[in-house]
DNA sequence: TTAATATTTTAGGTTTGTCTAAAATTATTT
DNA sequence: AAATAATTTTAGACAAACCTAAAATATTAA
């Protein structure tokens, strides 16, 4: 695996996030994910292109090459053991790992991200729930959907949040829904989408739609960081 | 403390580390540390100036700033801390973790280190026998002389080597010299500088004139790593 | 299906950090 | 103290990664 800059780094991390929700990336989609300009865009798929990191024909759109996933994945894995690092070993807030492995994700010595990984005992999530990649760039896909699309009467379990603003993170912790914690779909309404959950016991409370389409579920288990995954079905 | 490029912070750094033998540094001897051309060092040695991190006038050699002393005391601290962190919890041997610590010692989240510190026990020294740098810039100096300077039937403790190539600490552990380990120098040959010494009770052996100059000592103990420090005195 | 609008690309410029080659300065010899 | 040598600086170029403004292409609407 040869040695791309933080800039390259950050562009193929950046397609390979977008296609999760579109089959192929648009200059202006990206030049808005990296905050920067479709010109600098277009420049940076001209380059990535010649590197054969992508597929990309002039105005229309691109996708990663599988040569590009291989290496999303390993930038991806590396930013999910920092920040798992970060919240199990030094504590840090599951709000605040993200910005600071931000950073760390672009050092990228396979002995060191390999170490760390044996040192955390090779864990398969990060602190918000999303799978870290094994050496060899497998990723466990655990289907997860977004909780408006769930039927009500469901239970589910809290696995993912797409935002991670401090807004929402606010509103998280004023609910008590954090990663792993088992949600049941009790109504939903039509009017404004939004819908009523409960956690365990609890008497159920209301989500917006906004907050909802944030969410991602899954039906199985998932493994938390501190290896406590809560077991159900 | 303000933030600096990858570039800046690696003139910085080596710049402290030259101004310990030297009281001004030279054009070219940076340029030879930093493996660059004279004239890049001057371009940086303009902009560094600028930013009040040096004392620097055409011609007359330059050195660091109270200012850029503390910028300098930040980053070792930094790659000191992440060279413990390597050898004590990734298992890196003492010879792997410089260059490894030089691509992590330029994230310079000041949360982080202090974090790091804490989760390593507030190290003293790093795997070199270096002194570790607190939050506020101060560093434990031991006087720290070199091995060619101490006279004959005197008992130090090995505290760094200068040098870290490879070819060096293959000679260091066949002859089973270690930070941390009590030395005694029996004979000094004038003839061509080596010197006999001896660990513990073992048999003395020749350490010649090149290896010497690279063998820091101290007289008093020093902690190791893993707290083991072994006394004297 | 043309016209208007939005998107994307090109052209040319900026900054950072590097380089080579030539000029300026300092140091060393004779 | 002048000549030679070494060091340092300047001048001008280049690559990476970004920018703005204008041109090219694609999409949407009339």
């Amino acid at each position: 695996m040869l040695n791309y800059s933080t800039s390259e780094e950050n562009y193929i991390k950046a397609i390979f996030h977008l296609q999760r929700h579109d089959e192929t990336v648009t200059t202006n989609e990206l030049a808005n994910e990296l905050k920067t300009k479709p010109a600098s865009v277009t420049d940076m798929m001209k380059k990535l292109k010649v590197k054969k990191l992508l597929h990309y024909q002039p105005y229309q759109g691109f996708r990663l090459s599988s040569e590009g996933s291989k290496v999303a994945l390993n930038i991806i894995r590396r930013h999910r053991l920092w920040e798992f690092f970060l919240a199990e070993k030094l504590k840090f807030s599951w709000d605040e790992v993200h910005e600071v492995a931000e950073d760390l994700e672009h050092v990228s010595n396979k002995k060191l991200i390999d170490k760390l990984d044996e040192f955390l005992g090779f864990p398969r999530v990060d602190p918000h729930g999303d799978p870290i990649p094994d050496a060899n760039g497998k990723i466990e896909i655990s289907k997860k959907i977004c909780l408006t699309e769930l039927p009500f009467n469901t239970s589910c379990i809290v696995s993912s949040v797409s935002d991670q603003s401090s807004e929402i993170l606010e509103l998280l912790e004023h609910k008590k829904i954090t990663i792993g914690v088992k949600l049941e779909v009790k109504k939903k309404f039509d009017f404004d989408n939004s819908m009523e959950v409960r956690i365990g016991r609890q008497p159920a409370f209301t989500i917006s739609k906004q907050l909802a389409e944030n969410i991602f579920v899954t039906s199985s288990p998932i493994l938390l960081p501190n290896g406590e995954g809560k077991r159900n079905k």
